[in-house]
RNA sequence: GCCGCCAUCGUCUAGAGGCCUAGGACAUCACCCUUUCAAGGUGAAGAUCGCGGGUUCGAAUCCCGCUGGCGGUACCA
């Protein structure tokens, strides 16, 4: 809100520069929401642009992973690669010309020049250089030498390097709108190579170029970035370009506080969210969470903010200038939390759409069974993670196996499980026959009554027979689970005779066998 | 090594000199509700505001120093 230079006018422009390396990665995700929250804030653009100036890292398919992690995310771009837009191409590798042009300029203007030291050499001169405890810079041979005069001397390689020449005074003051004015000796930055022999260019001259060109008017990215930004200041210097505003965000990083890495957590890419079952809007509230602060308007306590907000919240409220700096640790107990408040806020619709796709990877075809609405329905607010589902809602569609001594609650025995059984196995039929039908009230009335018989009175003794008890464990196989009687009701009688059946023969073996170690 | 960034409960954060006996959320624990598990409700525990100096009547908030963590120091981004 207060963090529109003065110097800029038009709109609003902010980029996402990812490098394809296969996949979306959360940083960058993070940083797309941040800008898109800004971009929409001041009607201004969000723009996508590819930084493939790395040959080695050529990944195929690594563009569609951007764009299908950005969509997931329901975070738009006006322009990029696959919609064009006024300042394209918007793929840096179908740029080159620009940036050899912008590189021969520099040498012209003798703020760059010719590099045709080896790598073998550069990294002799490193290795000197530490051994000397000395920082590791590049000792300019090259500098001011045509290119006979540098093939008298060793180290040389046919193809040259451009570097930037970079003041060996002076400082650098970066303006940064998060963490104030960062101010950096010149003299320390070394001329660092800005166009590779093979002709591309690095990110050092593309990035600020590209800026210029696409008319970006803001400069979002990791903290990482603070320590090169005077070579880019450097390149907007030498052409009379008008740099960006500029801003370092925070970084995500792992629990150990270092930057974040596929190897230590798989969720470093966005698509394992997606596999996992998060909902993107969950992913867009925790990520907002550590961005912005969206106040409650009904908590009379305005130190309160709220904890649950969508994209809309975050553009609304979004403030650069007070995004904290520090470091992030990713959080899945929150996200957890917040993904287990998204599934329960979805219509029972649009839960059996985002969970197909998990049932048929779990080879749980039940995608066309009528069981598959309510027995969801009855696991939503059970769920933390869509991956659950198949597992939460498989023995509504087969009968699975099980421990036969699971049938047996706390505090009985297998005869007295035996006799619960039984018993209830009447009061199944009864209601079965009942004209109120099977229901899931009538059943819930008739196994109340049939506790009371038995004399099952407190909460806890009735747990014995439908709580964790015997009759939940006959019929769903499992100690845990939704409503018994709705569960039953889903069933219908027929699956839950069977069941019962089968129960009563695991529990009549386990009897007879095992008399006398029964009490658990 | 050098340069830079960062520093409030385990985590994310509120806090812009007196409202702070440091507030909230997640996670944890207990209780309530209850047919189990959830969900929901209530409560507890959890931070000598990294440390040490200043400035001030008064500092988590301002200044300086230190420490620690991280990042950068590539023909990677």
């Amino acid at each position: 809100m207060s963090t529109i230079p003065d110097t800029v006018s038009g709109p609003v422009r902010l980029r996402l520069a990812p490098s394809p390396t296969g996949f979306l990665h959360i940083g960058s995700a993070f940083l797309a929401l941040l800008d898109v929250a800004f971009a929409k804030q001041h009607r201004g653009q969000f723009i996508l642009r590819i930084e493939d100036t790395d040959q080695k890292r050529f990944v195929a398919e690594a563009e569609e992973a951007i764009y299908d992690g950005l969509r997931w995310l329901g975070l738009e771009w006006s322009e990029g690669p696959d919609v064009g837009g006024d300042y394209g191409p918007y793929r840096q590798s179908e740029r080159l010309p620009l940036y050899q042009a912008a590189a021969e300029e520099l040498v012209k203007m003798g703020r760059a020049y010719y590099c045709w030291c080896s790598p073998e050499r550069l990294d002799q001169m490193r290795r000197e250089q530490q051994a000397r405890k000395l920082p590791p810079k590049y000792d300019r041979l090259c500098l001011g030498k045509t290119e006979a005069e540098r093939k008298q001397l060793p180290g040389y390689t046919e193809r040259p390097v451009v570097r930037l020449l970079m003041p060996s005074e002076g400082q650098t003051t970066i303006d940064d709108l998060i963490r104030g004015p960062i101010t950096i000796e010149n003299a320390l930055i070394q001329d660092t190579v800005i166009l590779k022999s093979d002709g591309y260019p690095t990110y050092h001259l593309a990035a600020p170029y590209d800026d210029h060109a696409m008319r970006i008017t803001h400069i979002t990215r990791g903290e990482e970035w603070i320590s090169s930004t005077p070579i880019h200041w450097q390149i907007f210097d030498a052409f009379g370009w008008e740099p960006p505003a500029i801003a370092h965000t925070p970084l995500l990083i792992n629990a150990d506080r270092s930057k974040i890495s596929k190897r230590k957590h798989p969720w470093a890419k966005v698509s394992w969210f997606r596999d996992e079952g998060y909902l993107p809007e969950a992913v867009i509230n925790y990520l907002g969470s550590l961005m912005v602060h969206v106040p409650d308007p009904n908590n009379p306590d305005p130190s309160i903010d709220r904890d649950i907000f969508g994209l809309d919240d975050i553009v609304r409220h979004f403030d650069l200038g007070r995004v904290d700096p520090s470091g992030k640790i990713v959080d899945l107990d929150k996200l957890n939390w917040l993904n287990g408040h998204s599934i329960r806020a979805l219509e029972i619709g649009e839960l059996i759409d985002k969970v197909r796709p998990f049932l048929e990877t779990a080879r749980l075809h039940v995608a066309g069974d009528p069981k598959l609405a309510p027995a969801l329905a009855l696991e939503q607010e059970r769920i933390k993670r869509l991956k659950e589902a198949p597992e939460a809602v498989s023995f509504f569609f087969r009968d699975e196996d099980y421990d036969a001594k699971l049938l047996v609650p706390r505090g009985a025995d297998a005869n007295r499980a035996l006799e619960l059984l039984r018993a209830s196995m009447q009061t199944v039929e009864e209601v079965a026959a009942g004209e109120t039908g099977w229901k899931a009230p009538a059943l819930e009335a008739a196994f109340r009554a049939l506790a009371e018989r038995l004399g099952l009175k407190t909460g806890k003794e009735r747990g014995q027979l439908i709580g964790a008890g015997v009759m939940r464990v006959a019929v769903t196989g499992r100690t845990v689970g939704p409503p018994l009687f709705e569960t039953m009701e889903i069933l219908g009688a027929d699956t839950v005779r069977r069941r019962m059946q089968a129960a009563l023969e695991m529990l009549a073996g386990l009897a007879s066998g095992a008399q006398r170690s029964a009490v658990r």
